[in-house]
This record gives structure tokens, sequence and C-alpha cells, in this order.
DNA sequence: TGTACATCAGTGAACGCGCGTTCACTGATGTAC
DNA sequence: TGTACATCAGTGAACGCGCGTTCACTGATGTAC
């Protein structure tokens, strides 16, 4: 693992464990075991730093099981395929909230992290875009009622996964994850 | 106007605009016409400034909304109704997201919000909780299907509301919230 | 193989700066007689 | 009404501190002949 991995996760775990205010130049140099000096040797300054966290250690669980949506359209049972979407998204937002979330105190950071997104195309918007593509395809399977609104229904789940992810870190309450992926899409599915 | 009132007004524009980061009490005694001395002699300190302006700054157009919706159950139409609270929610979510968010970037300062909420028994929970309370209510006078779980239904609506907030600020995109807030009503209405 | 030099990862100590906070103060307004 | 004093909101200037960053450096490893 080079030096450069070792900072990298260092920062991550002193970002997610003291927050952005805490992550400070000696706090991230102390968990690395490396000088403060070092860490210029490896990024130009603190920001260069930061977006290489934000860029290389917000996993993305996410992006695979996305991706094999596509093909999963019309086999298997819809439910199923959308609690094990809504449990990994679940993870994914309890994971990454604290960091993204960190990045409203510091504007330019925010816009920084939003044109490296951009830049690769990736983004938030794209887990609600990727089910509501699946979900419009099984519309076209006929496994999802012909006046549904795609979007609408996939904006519906991913956010209430997103939301379940924050008040997680709100309120300091754990939860069973299972269960809420499970009662959410069955309250999607059937609807008032 | 008091002294102290627009001491909180300029803290508070001055958080939404430059971030947690960059409210500094220079900033905000500029902002706010006084010298930083001054801030001093209504705040015991920094954080007891934030405290305020989190505690007296961050509107609840949407508590006096949901106090109502004891009384509509049953009455006008529902989905009128969750329409009207899905977009006073957007509203409130957007307007209070940057600030709240900030807070993970101190989490001294998120805690010791998070124990004034509790102590006035108040927080992000309550919102969907309220949601829960009508549409279990609706679902007793036989407007929601007896199967539906009304904890769940809400968690939907409002976490995509929650969602749509956010996804305002980081991607940066204006929308038509009305439209949006119907197109999640009728999803959920009619399920998959 | 030995020697002389180059490269490179990493360091300790110092730097200037902007931060939150405090100090002794000023000048306006209120109060007592 | 005038005078002497108290109160109070607010200030300018200074404070110590911790921050991000840079500097001249060290010692280990690689390379040339």
């Amino acid at each position: 693992m080079s030096t450069r991995d070792r900072m990298l996760d260092a920062a991550a775990h002193v970002m997610r464990t003291r927050g952005l205010a805490g992550a400070t130049t000696k706090e991230i140099a102390k968990a690395a075991g490396y000088s403060e000096a070092a860490l210029y040797k490896h990024f130009r300054d603190k920001t260069d730093l930061f977006l290489a966290v934000l860029s290389e250690r917000i996993p993305s669980p996410l992006a695979p099981l996305l991706a094999t949506l596509d093909r999963r359209a019309g086999e298997g049972d819809l439910a199923a395929t959308l609690t094990e979407v809504a449990r990994a998204a679940i993870t994914f937002y309890r994971h990454g909230f604290p960091m993204a979330a960190s990045l409203f105190a510091d504007p330019k950071l925010l816009s920084a992290y939003r044109d490296a997104l951009r830049a690769r195309d990736a983004g938030p918007q794209h887990v609600t875009r990727a089910v509501a593509a699946y979900l419009a395809a099984e519309q076209k399977h006929g496994r999802v009622k012909p006046d549904t609104d795609p979007q609408a229904a996939a904006a519906l789940l991913i956010g209430a996964c997103l939301q379940h992810a924050f008040l997680g870190h709100f309120t300091d309450q754990p939860s069973d994850d299972d269960k809420v992926a499970t009662t959410l899409v069955r309250a999607l599915t059937t609807g008032l």
C-alpha cells in the first residue's frame, strides 16, 4: 500500500470521525503516520488532498449493482430486486453522507467536487435515474402499471433511502435496514 | 429590531452564503454592522451564537401546516392535501439544507444542536411522523387502502422531497417544485 | 568490487496569517437630589 | 433646572493560538564507471 493511499485512508477516516472542520493537516498526518510536510510531497495543497479523498474514497458499491439492472428487467422477482437496490442505497448513503454533507460547510470545495463529478459524468442524480430506467424497462415487460411514472417512483424509493440514512446520522439510533428496505418497497408497490 | 436579531440575521445569511467555514466572527460582525467585540456582548461564544441561529433562524412553515393535518383527515381531496405538504416540505428542506448539512462538518456543534432539538421534542423525524399519522387517519376513513403502511408511505413521500431539495443544491439546476410535488404524490398513490 | 554522485521519500522547525476572544475605553442615556 | 454619578451598548486594538504551507535538511537507495 503506497504512502499516498495511506494518506488518503487517513484523511477519509479523520474527515468521517472529526468532520471537515477537524480534518487539519496535523490530524491527517498524525493518523497517516507521516509528517505534515510529507503530505505536500503527494498533494499540491489541502484542497487537492480533499478532492482526491472524495474521488477515490467514496466507495460506490452502488454503481456495479445499478449496472446489472439493465439485464434484470423482466427477470426474477421485481420486488426482490428493488429491495436489494434499496438496501444497497441505504448502506451507500449512510457511509457517504457525513462526508458529502460536510462539503456544504465549504462552498468552494463543494463546487470543485461538483465539477469533478460532472467531468466523470457521475453524481447523486444517477442513482435515481438508473432505477427509473429499470422501472421503465419493467413497464415494457408489463410488470409495472402503464400509468406509473418511473422517474417519480424511483425518486420516492431512493429519496426514502437517503432520508433514512440521514435520519440515522442525525438521531444516532440504529435500525434494521433490511426491514426498512422491504417495507419501503412494499409501500411503493401497493400505493395508497 | 434588536441588535441581537440583526446579529442572528447576519449570521444566518453568512452561514448560508459562505458556509460554516466562512462564517467567521469578522464576516458576521461586518454583515451585521457591528464590531466583532459587540458579538460577545450578546453571545457567550461562537458556538452559542450558532446554536441561537439554528434554533431561531431555521423557519418552520412546516410545523403549522403539519398541525392542521389532524383536522383534515377525511375531508377535502387527499391527493391535493399531500401535494400541499410535499410542496411545503420541498421549500422547507431547500431552505434549511445548507445549514443543516454544514453541521456535519463540526460533530461537536451537531450533537449540541441534536440535544437542543431533543429538548424541544423537535427534529427532522417529526415531519414524516406527522404525515404518517395523517395517512393512518385517512386509512380509518377508508380513503387509503387498508394494507398500506402509513409510516412507509410517508417516508417515501417526504424522503423524495428531501432528496429533491438536496439534488437542487448539489446540481444547482432550477426545477418546477409544484410539478415535482404533484408527480410524486401521483406516483405514490398509483403504486407500481 | 569500490567509489562518487544522483535521486528520492520523508522530516523538524519555522513562517505568516487569520482566527476567536478579551481588554480598557468612550460616549450617550438614565437617575437622584 | 443643574449637577454628579451610574448604567449600558458598543468599539479599536491587541492577545495567543493553531492553521496551512515552506524551507533547508537527512539518510537510504539506485546508478555509472
